[in-house]
DNA sequence: CTCTCCTACAGGCTAGGCCAGTAGTCCTGT
DNA sequence: ACAGGACTACTGGCCTAGCCTGTAGGAGAG
C-alpha cells in the first residue's frame, strides 16, 4: 500500500481517476493475455488486489468496461469478455483526443446522404415547413453578420427529423457533438455562411419536390464543401 | 421509494443491476428537474440517501453517466451536466425498447453498405485475411449443421475493420446488438445460411478486387436478402 | 448411472470512515 | 477601507469489512 505509485507531483489540469487507470490496465491485460471473447476476467477479489485498490474502485473501471460493451458482469459467475478488445481501442480513441476529422466527416456524410434522400422520399408538410424555418433563421443570424451555426444546426437536425428514421436519427445525435466542431470551423471562414445557405437551400429543393437522387446528390456536394475546409487546417 | 416495478417478463437472463436503475432515475430527474448543461448534480451523499442506496452505488452509475458521456464529475465541485440529455435518452431508448426492425435494417444497410465500398477502398491483405477467415468459420459452422451466426458475425466485422473507419465502426458496434437479433432470425429460415454464405463470398470477391462500386453493390443486396425474411414475421 | 443437494466461490451492495480538493467567509495586517 | 491569507464547510475519492444472493461443480443418495 505504501509503495503507492507517484506518477505526477503535478497533474493539475488532469484529473486522474483511478477507475480510469484501471479500465487502461485492464485493457492491456486483456490484450497481453490474449483473452478472447467468452473468457473470463479473474475473479474481483483477486483483481482488486493484484492491482493494489479496493473492490469497491475496481467495480466502478468493471462498470466502465460494461457500459464500454468490453465486458458482461455476470452474477456469481465473473466477467466475460464480449467484443474483441479492438472495439474497446476504438471507444477510448473516441473519447480522449475525440477522433480525427476525416472519420466524422466520412460518417456524418454516409448518415446524412442516407438521410437527405429518406427525407425527401417521406417528409410531411410539417417537416418542409420546419426545414424552411431552419434556412430562415440560418439567413437572419448571417444578415446580423453571425455565422449562422444555430440555424445550420436546426437546419440538419429538421432534415433528419423529416427522414423519419429513429435509429439513424440517434446515431446522428450520437456523432452530434463532433458534426458541432465541425460546423464551427467551416462557418468560421470567410464567406462560408453564405455559401452553405446556398446549399442547403439546394437540399431543401429537392427535398421538397420529392427528389430522393437530388438530394442524396445535393448532401452529398454540400458536404464536401463543408469539409474541404475544415481539413485544410 | 419504488415498489419492485417488473418492466418485462422478457428478459430471460435478466440481470438487473442497481445502478442501470440509478442511471435511469438520474436521467429522469435531469429531465423533469430541468437541469441544463453546466449545473450541478446534488451532492452524492444527499442523491444516496435520496435514493436509498449506498454512496458505493452511487458512483457506480456516476461513473456509468460519465462514461455515457452526460456527466463531468469534478472533485470537490460535483457533477456537472454535459451536454444536452438528448444524447442520454438516445442511449437509453436503444437499450430499452431496441427500436423497431425496419429502422435498425435501414441504419446498418445506410452503414454497411460505406463499409463495403471503404474496405474495397482501403482493404490490406491482413484485412482480406480476417474476411476470407471468417468466410471459413461460417462455412465450417454450416457443415456442422450450425446456422453459421458466428461466421456471420465475424465476416461483418472484419469488414467493419477493413474499411478503417473509427467512427463509423463505433457506430456499427452501437447498433451491433439490435444486429445480431436480425441476424439470428434470418438465419433461423431453411437454406438462409447457405444464401447468405454465397453473397458474403460475392462480397469478399469485391473487396478483393478493390472494386468499390461492386462491393457496396453486393452489400445492399446482401442485407436486403437478410431483412426480407425478417420483416416477412 | 442419474439426480439431488451441498458448498465453495463468484459478484452485489451496504455501512462507515478518512483523505483531498474547492470555494466562500472571515479575520488580520497594512 | 481594503487586500491577503487562513479557516471551514462543503464537494468527491478511495478504503476496509462485512453480509447478501446467485452459480456451478462435486459428493452422496437413490
Amino acid at each position: 500500500m505504501t509503495d503507492a505509485v507517484d506518477p505526477q507531483p503535478l497533474g493539475r489540469l488532469a484529473r486522474p481517476r483511478l477507475y480510469e487507470q484501471l479500465v487502461e490496465q485492464l485493457l492491456g491485460y486483456i490484450e497481453s493475455a490474449r483473452l478472447r471473447p467468452g473468457d473470463l476476467l479473474p475473479a474481483e477479489r483477486d483483481l482488486a488486489e493484484r492491482l493494489g485498490v479496493s473492490r469497491a474502485t475496481l467495480a466502478q473501471a468493471l462498470v466502465a468496461l460494461e457500459v464500454l460493451g468490453v465486458i458482461d458482469v455476470q452474477h456469481g459467475t465473473g466477467a466475460v469478455l464480449r467484443h474483441r478488445a479492438s472495439v474497446a481501442s476504438v471507444i477510448k480513441g473516441l473519447r480522449e483526443h475525440r477522433s480525427r476529422l476525416p472519420d466524422i466527416v466520412e460518417a456524418r456524410s454516409t448518415l446524412e446522404v442516407r438521410l437527405a434522400a429518406l427525407a425527401a422520399e417521406r417528409r410531411t408538410d410539417a417537416d418542409l415547413a420546419a426545414i424552411d424555418d431552419a434556412l430562415r433563421t440560418m439567413q437572419a443570424e448571417i444578415d446580423d453578420g453571425d455565422r449562422g451555426a444555430h440555424g445550420d444546426e436546426l437546419f440538419h437536425q429538421a432534415v433528419t427529423g423529416a427522414a423519419h428514421s429513429p435509429v439513424m436519427a440517434q446515431l446522428m445525435a450520437f456523432i452530434g457533438e463532433m458534426v458541432l466542431e465541425t460546423r464551427l470551423e467551416s462557418l468560421a471562414q470567410p464567406g462560408r455562411p453564405e455559401q452553405s445557405l446556398v446549399s442547403h437551400r439546394g437540399i431543401a429543393e429537392a427535398i421538397r419536390a420529392r427528389d430522393a437522387a437530388a438530394a442524396a446528390d445535393a448532401m452529398q456536394r454540400h458536404i464536401e464543401l463543408v469539409s474541404d475546409v475544415a481539413l485544410l487546417q
